[in-house]
RNA sequence: GGCAGCGUAGCUCAGCGGUAGAGCAGGGGAAUCAUAAUCCCUUGGUCGGGGGUUCAAAUCCCUCCGCUGCUACCA
């Protein structure tokens, strides 16, 4: 069965010189989770991520490091692929922007802007500290001795000017703001959308996006004085990924484009959400259906910070606390979106009261009654009550739930449904007590075990996504053949068959002990 | 300064015109299948302060206080 529902979702490509942390594991986290969700539910799913590897600094950092710029890129663009590795994402493709493809691409969409006027060669000026490497504007100035100008870090500035080519911005804002308006959702968190758009109702100024003071870029076509300045470079990946400029019928940009969502941090939201529509409408281009900006985590209540070292590096996590533990916190903890805080402590009341209380030990005293008491088999069910209606009934319901808060990036919200059913189903064990049931009606029994056992594979087959290799094991415990582990099965016509011969259950999720305060 | 948002139980938050809610934490109890897990009950808030509209306000309006975000080229 050809899928016939397409789905193309990115992460930012991030910035080669940084360390992954946990603001990038979680970036792409969340998009790894959508994107396994998405597949699950039929659809043709196209995952990027990638990294950035062009500009000043990273030319900088490799002549320090004593590497040409493209090996030194070789070398720390590494750390990413490592990182996605570590976390198991599924991403079904890693663009590097020095990769001839990109090169190609970019260079096309310039022309293109060219040849539709909407680009021109003017010259950039503003006030530049030599020893801070930026600009600065003139409010943000003092005046020092002599006339002189002084930037907010203390450093002088000169007045510099270089020539530069223009992109015509300020001539979208109309046709941005009528983009806003036609499309509500493209730009989520709402509150995120209000600001984009009041920025963008006071008016825009074109965008310079070339520079002559640095090499490390791709040249601007016709022009080798000329590099092109970041944001052009950067988010044109999006559609180099997806084989731009070949956009036959038959193409794999046909397929994909436009993307149905990028996923950025909220720092570079207005890129995305500004530039980047703009870029492609002047090239004639779709622009994505959604941008959705996150928010940031503190550390122990405290703000990330290079001074502070307290950036977690994200195999740290992995090794602490485990990779399902972590995935599932950090899409379980904060409302997607808002900014969150990670301890400690939060992580482990996930760990202990979620994960192995609830979910966990669900399924442990389940299986291994049926283990005990049903042959190792899976049980054959008798008539079934209004109590044990009612609880399938409540597990045939979660696809469509968590299909509508996982189509708006509610992460927390499908975990929280699909935790209402976990608390369900522990409620029914003790008002079924089938441990009593046992002495008394072993028929009954065994219905009861059913219904669980059915409810708990509803269950699993929707923390595929989040937790891939737990919902596995639990999968294997149930028997349920790989090939029935997609959304389609979740339904009656795919309950547990009765006799299915079962494994001897083992723990899920082991309560996470604390070490010893030193 | 301007624009936007927020301030509700110890903590994190939901509710957004009809006599205060959830999860976690705290207290008590039941049960014993299970990773001492589960289930039930329960303590706890004059919903930031003040004023107004209304038969009725966390919920609408005004004002004050406090906090946060945005206010362009930083990947």
């Amino acid at each position: 069965m050809p899928a016939t529902k397409h789905y193309y979702l990115t992460t930012p490509i991030y910035y080669v010189n940084d360390v992954p942390h946990i603001g990038h594991a979680y970036t792409s986290l969340a998009c790894d989770t959508l994107a396994r969700f998405m597949r699950l539910d039929g659809y043709d799913v196209k995952f990027l991520t990638g990294t950035d590897e062009h500009g000043q600094k990273v030319e900088k950092s490799a002549a320090l490091a004593g590497l040409d710029p493209l090996a030194f890129t070789d070398r720390v663009s590494q750390n990413f692929r490592d990182m996605a590795k570590a976390f198991n994402f599924t991403n079904d493709d890693f663009i590097r922007t020095t990769e001839p493809r990109h090169i190609q691409a970019v260079q096309h969409l310039w022309q293109r802007l060219v040849e539709r006027g909407e680009i021109y060669l003017g010259s950039y000026a503003g006030w530049y500290a030599v020893r801070d490497e930026a600009f600065y504007g003139e409010d943000e100035l003092r005046d020092g001795p002599a006339g002189r100008k002084i930037a907010p870090t203390g450093a002088e500035c000169e007045w510099v000017e270089e020539p530069s080519y223009f992109f015509r911005l300020a001539a979208w804002r109309d046709r941005l703001l009528a983009f806003y308006d036609a499309n509500p959702d493209f730009i989520l968190p709402a509150g995120k959308r209000n600001e984009v758009i009041a920025f963008v109702k006071t008016g825009l100024r074109d965008l310079s996006i070339s520079r002559t003071t640095f090499k490390w870029g791709i040249p601007v076509p016709g022009d080798d004085a000329h590099i092109m300045y970041v944001w052009l470079d950067a988010l044109a990946n999006y559609i180099t990924a997806v084989g731009y400029p070949n956009v036959a019928p038959d193409s794999e940009f046909a397929r994909y484009w436009p993307a149905d969502l990028h996923m950025v941090g909220k720092d570079i939201l207005r890129f995305h959400a500004i530039y980047w529509p703009a870029f492609l409408m002047a090239a004639d281009l779709a622009p994505p259906r959604r941008v959705f900006a996150h928010g940031w985590w503190t550390i122990e209540g405290q703000k990330m910070s290079k001074s502070l070292g307290n950036a977690i590096a994200p195999e740290t996590l992995i090794e602490s606390y485990g990779l399902d533990q972590t995935r599932y916190f950090l899409l379980r903890e904060v409302p997607f979106g808002n900014d969150g805080d990670f301890s400690t402590r939060a992580v482990i009341n996930r760990i202990n009261g979620d994960l192995a209380n609830d979910y966990g030990n669900l399924a442990q005293r389940v299986l291994s009654m049926i283990h005990k008491n049903c042959g190792a088999q899976v049980p054959t069910p008798g008539p079934f009550t209004e109590a044990d209606q009612r609880l399938l009934a409540a597990a045939q319901g979660l696809l469509a739930t968590t299909r509508h808060e996982m189509s708006l990036q509610a992460f927390n919200r499908a975990l929280e449904a699909l935790w209402a059913m976990i608390g369900d189903a522990n409620r029914y064990v003790d008002e079924q007590a089938p441990w009593a049931l046992r002495k008394t009606d072993p028929a009954r029994m065994a219905t009861v075990l059913y219904v669980l056992a059915e409810t708990i594979r509803h269950v699993a087959l929707l923390t595929q996504p989040f937790m891939p290799g737990a919902s596995a094991r639990l999968l294997d415990q149930l028997a349920v053949p790989v090939a029935q582990r997609d959304f389609t099965h979740l339904t009656p016509a795919s309950a547990l068959v009765p006799a299915t011969a079962l494994p001897a259950p083992q723990g899920l999720f082991p309560r996470h002990i604390e070490e010893a305060a030193p």
